[in-house]
DNA sequence: ATGCCGGGCGAAGCCCGA
């Protein structure tokens, strides 16, 4: 069972990567961050007829998120409990039933928060904070979990090219690392960093200037594993090459293999 | 990189992202 998450930035304007990937790679479960579209503007066509079922919470403009899957989606809650005045589309549920076995698959949009003297920041605290209410909930259930999407945290100074250039970001501050490290430690593995110690291994490059060809990238988007995922969990891998496509997202996809 | 990209909106230039 492969399982990836990505931020494709628009997904209007990623449909031709998209499919790309879909054909490609095959996951059989995809988590997309930042469609940037009302539901009924989700290009569902195109990708249904590649044998993916989908579910959204679009939002006009910014935001929305979706995950697609090979097996039927049921179950599906949009918004995290007890956020429901948040009027931003960060978060989309679903249980994925296999033959074998149930999995409940997350993909979420968490915010950016800069700048950090802004009201920004301590709405991405409190979206963090309900997060974190939202997965021990979950756990409870001791099934499998993967709480996959863009966290827009950077966890370590590994992951990232200049830690110093980004000690004050939202992204970077240590109450932000802090917050990720709480999410951890309900009892969530980071996915990747469980398979792959390598440094300089990033899931993000500004589009400007010399942020790719040179590297100067950042790790933000992660699958969080409950311990019943994590039992199964084989591999995992960064898609570095599409950020090298033509009209790139900004974010790679990042998948993982269970033994599902 | 506190926006030199790129996307949305909407038809120029501003807001937003990380």
């Amino acid at each position: 069972m492969i399982i990836a998450t990505w931020n494709v930035n628009s997904v209007r304007q990623r449909i031709e990567q998209l499919l790309g990937y879909l054909r490609d790679t095959a996951p059989d479960i995809l988590c997309l961050q930042e469609i940037k579209c009302l539901d009924e503007a989700f290009p569902r066509a195109e990708i249904e007829a590649l044998g993916y079922n989908i579910e959204t919470s679009g939002q006009k403009t910014f935001n929305g998120v979706a995950i697609l899957s090979k097996y039927p989606l049921e179950d599906v809650r949009r918004g995290l409990p007890g956020n429901e005045s948040d009027e931003q589309s960060r978060y989309i549920e679903a249980v994925v039933s296999t033959k074998s076995s149930a999995m409940r698959v997350a993909s979420i949009y968490l915010p950016n928060g800069n700048p950090v003297d802004s009201e920004k920041y301590p709405y991405k605290l409190t979206w963090m904070a309900h997060l974190r209410r939202h997965a021990r909930q979950l756990l409870q259930l001791e099934e499998p979990l993967v709480l996959a999407g863009d966290y827009n945290v950077i966890p370590h100074a590994q992951d990232v090219h200049d830690p110093q250039a980004w000690a004050g970001d939202a992204l970077f501050l240590p109450q932000t690392r802090a917050a990720f490290q709480e999410l951890l430690n309900l009892g969530l593995t980071d996915a990747f960093r469980a398979c792959i110690s390598a440094e300089k291994s990033y899931t993000f490059w500004d589009y400007q200037a010399v942020a790719w060809p040179k590297n100067m990238g950042i790790r933000i988007d992660h699958l969080l594993l409950s311990p019943q995922a994590a039992d199964r969990l084989r591999c995992a891998h960064i898609d570095k090459n599409m950020r090298a496509l033509d009209k790139p997202s900004d974010h790679v996809p990042v998948r993982i293999e269970l033994d599902l």
